[in-house]
DNA sequence: ATGTGC
């Protein structure tokens, strides 16, 4: 069972929803993500709140957590609408993968799309152009496509131990942030269900989580193609988004949406990447962990490491003999391994609060995150 | 996390 920051007596405690943390005692949490927990729970008519081992600070509230309210509260979701982890299994043997063949190959995931996607937005029934210059694009920050090597698995887990895995991290770009930003002054005090402000939100809000997943699949569909290889979908697990609940409204922030199946969790570049299955925790909101979870924000990366030339050349390169594609600086020290917890501490305390139980494990082997445009070299 | 402006 999960602790609360609340000491359980939460529901006694007026105004306050519950607060269940899914980690343990000598789990990296910061004080201030704790105190956006609390802060979180005292917002009008939140109910319950489940916190996982990947909380972190974030610009509204804490990042890593669900949360059921009676109010509708879109900066909980945030601009990144959808945003969400999609793993794929690659028809590509791993013994006949060559690295500096498929480094070169998938350097075409960079910039848009020449293909015409106006059936593809249409058949998951999106308008035809609805920011389709950005459909198939990866973003910045901490989005990447991730070519894996399968490393464990449960025998019945239906993995097949000798092929690759593509992880791939991304969202509603320019979308959901549209979503976000045209919403009114006022917005953000919390939206009731019968305001039409709410309604109009989440008709777009709901178009947006189709828009990320789509994105999602199309940018797998391009790794693809230049891996030469074809590709299934083994789980797409949205953890930015909001569902409305019985009289409520769950907000998920960081938080993979994991009511059955397998759902991935994202290592860093160089760190193991776990698939989790959820098992039910009444407590969990139909939620779980979907990454590492930051440690350290992006600004203070700048002072923690060295940004000499060899030392930037050294971190494209990870233990597991892989290599991370991004060629722009800042990013390469802001996305660092170090600026991340370990997604296997995470998986851990999942299973020990009996919240997920582990299915795989998988090594980074190639990590696209940015190349400098072809025409710039 | 984004697109835009410096």
């Amino acid at each position: 069972m999960g602790n609360s920051v609340c000491d359980g007596q939460a529901s006694a405690n007026q105004g306050r929803g519950t607060i269940t943390t899914f980690y343990s005692p000598s789990a990296w949490i910061e004080d201030q993500a704790e105190q956006q927990l609390k802060q979180l729970s005292g917002w009008a008519g939140v109910r319950q709140i489940a916190a996982f081992p990947d909380l972190h600070p974030g610009k509204y509230g804490p990042v890593g957590c669900a949360v059921l309210a009676d109010r509708l509260y879109p900066q909980l979701i945030g601009n990144d609408i959808g945003c969400g982890m999609a793993l794929f299994a690659l028809d590509l043997p791993a013994r006949k993968f060559k690295l500096d063949k498929a480094e070169r190959r998938m350097r075409a995931l960079e910039g848009p799309l020449e293909a015409d996607l106006s059936e593809r937005l249409e058949e998951d029934g999106l308008a035809p152009d609805l920011f389709a210059q950005a459909l198939g694009t990866i973003g910045g920050g901490n989005h990447f496509c991730e070519v894996q090597n399968l490393v464990e698995a449960e025998p019945d887990s239906g993995l097949d131990i000798s092929r690759l895995y593509l992880l791939v991290h991304s969202g509603s770009r320019g979308f959901g942030n549209a979503v976000l930003g045209a919403l009114p002054q006022g917005a953000f005090a919390g939206l009731l269900s019968d305001d039409p402000v709410a309604q109009n939100y989440l008709r777009d809000h709901d178009q947006a989580v189709l828009w990320a997943r789509l994105n999602r699949q199309i940018i797998a569909e391009r790794a693809a193609e230049a891996l030469r290889a074809d590709l299934h979908l083994i789980s797409d697990a949205p953890h930015n988004l909001l569902e409305q609940k019985g009289t409520g409204w769950l907000h998920r922030k960081g938080a993979a949406k994991a009511v059955a199946g397998v759902i991935p969790l994202a290592g860093t570049r160089a760190t193991p990447s776990y698939l989790l299955r959820p098992l039910g925790h009444a407590d969990a909101l139909g939620s779980l962990a979907h990454g590492a979870g930051r440690r350290y924000d992006r600004s203070s990366m700048h002072g923690r490491v060295r940004g000499k030339r060899s030392d930037l050349e050294a971190m494209t390169r990870t233990q597991f003999g892989g290599r991370i594609l991004c060629e722009d600086r800042d990013l390469l020290i802001e996305e660092a391994p170090l600026a991340y917890k370990s997604a296997g501490d995470v998986a851990a305390d999942l299973q020990d609060m009996g919240v997920a139980q582990t299915e795989a494990k998988f090594h980074p082997l190639l990590t696209f995150k940015k190349v400098k445009s072809e025409g710039r070299r």
